[in-house]
DNA sequence: TTTGGATAGTTGCACAAACAACTATATGCC
DNA sequence: GGCATATAGTTGTTTGTGCAACTATCCAAA
């Protein structure tokens, strides 16, 4: 029984993600204490578009795992709060490209060392090997079933 | 510098879980083409009733890692699908103590059977060792931060 | 050049999560 | 006994997610 290494009792937390829950919640404290006014989703489309700006909703959903809908209203909300744009494409009027706001811009700073707090925060204790399989094995989940 | 591995590339994936949402949607369709009318939500409630009913929501909350208000409406939700009642406490008239119908015990074999399934496609390739020191890592980050 | 299929994005709906504010009940202290 | 405080649960609101159905645009083949 060559991937059977789950007693039951330890389906549930691998299921439900209490972990990256545990994370996401601490980091959202993190933004509201700071008087940020964004949402952990929005973060992580703004994440991708500090990486790289003027990307079109479709590669955000490959980018963050999210379905179409969903990015549609991520970007409603974003937009909202003037932090993106939607551009049309010029060679491909179905496409909308998304661009920062000077006011996202001055964002990510603050965020990312909030971030990285949370995760030092989070692994405490951890030595650095145990955190590099564990990403692995994370990835490969991810790679298994996407 | 004891716990600043995560380069920024890597933070993304750890904050929103990609790997256990992964999981969580595998599950939720194998459950839909099973014909089975639940959610991952209510089946995660159903996983700790069938451990052990008769429990309050509070404990229902501290189980699940969900807030009063998410348990009242999983609750809600699962009593409007028969597979739960809510029975008054006799000593304290606050608590509501929730038990399974039969409806919902039946559910139990078939749901954990392909939980055990998805997981081990989650994890197909992945050697035991490497998932028991993931699986510390989770539990550790957990204790860290909730 | 038209037409049929693919792709990008939006909208409607049901479900879930987080927070705040609320009701009801219990408990401890004077 | 009576009151302050804590605890259990509910409700309202905003935000996000997944699915299905829809519109608009593009592209390729007849």
């Amino acid at each position: 029984m060559p991937n059977n290494q789950f007693k039951k009792g330890e389906l549930y937390s691998f299921i439900t993600g209490k972990a990256s829950t545990a994370i996401a919640r601490r980091l959202q404290k993190k933004f509201n204490t700071a008087g940020l006014n964004i949402t952990i989703e929005q973060w992580s489309v703004l994440y991708h578009l500090w990486k790289q700006e003027g990307i079109s909703q479709q590669e955000l959903c490959n980018a963050t795992f999210r379905d179409k809908p969903s990015i549609t209203r991520l970007v409603d909300n974003l937009e909202k709060l003037n932090l993106v744009k939607r551009v049309a494409s010029e060679h491909d009027r179905r496409i909308n490209l998304i661009y920062l706001t000077k006011q996202a811009q001055k964002l990510q700073e603050e965020t990312m060392a909030l971030a990285d707090e949370t995760l030092n925060e989070a692994l405490e204790t951890v030595p650095t090997d145990k955190v590099d399989i564990c990403k692995e094995v994370l990835q490969i989940v991810y790679d298994n079933l996407k």
